[in-house]
DNA sequence: GCCAACGTTGGC
DNA sequence: GCCAACGTTGGC
């Protein structure tokens, strides 16, 4: 059982979490950035916990849980000419990009607004405080606790199944 | 809509 | 390999 816990960034104009409860689940395609792609590829396992966060929102903040269902594989918008996500310096052979599938796990009482995060001293040193532009990071057990606390979920072991 | 912070690109 | 220019993210 795992009890490592990541935050992906998601603007819900884009793709909600009320889209991921829809859908079930859904590839995380179209990370450019190398350092959210290593932790992907390298450290995010299946049965990880995510905290979902609307970023560019009204308000943003941690707005659901989802998990990792599946491990990292080769992000296939990055070889469609059509996507925004095209990637030309990214093969088939040799692709330069590659995604976990993630999945719908549990909504919240309410969203933890970002507001909300910086008032609270034990959140002072998560990544999305000191770098705002990454959008896959991991977060402290502890730090994921108190998150679920001020979302009001009671009696939730990180890492239990649902 | 503005703009600070930060990551990436490309010339040298 | 440096670093200026540029593009993007994301809060406000």
């Amino acid at each position: 059982m795992s009890d490592r816990v990541w935050l992906m960034k998601s603007e819900p104009d884009v793709f909600s979490f009320t889209d991921l409860q829809t859908c079930g689940r859904t590839w995380w395609d179209g990370v450019r950035n190398y350092m959210a792609r290593n932790y992907m590829m390298k450290d995010m396992k299946v049965g990880d916990w995510v905290l979902f966060y609307h970023s560019n929102a009204e308000p943003s903040g941690v707005a659901g849980l989802a998990i990792v269902t599946s491990a990292a594989r080769p992000d296939e918008s990055s070889f469609d000419k059509k996507s925004e996500y095209y990637d030309a310096k990214s093969t088939r052979e040799n692709p330069r990009w590659q995604c976990v599938e993630v999945g719908f796990l549990n909504s919240l009482p309410r969203l933890v607004s970002l507001a909300e995060i910086k008032g609270n001293k034990r959140l002072a040193k998560m990544i999305l405080l000191q770098n705002s532009r990454l959008s896959v990071q991991p977060v402290l057990p502890a730090e994921a606790r108190e998150i679920l606390r001020m979302a009001g979920v009671t009696g939730v072991e990180i890492g239990a199944h649902p």
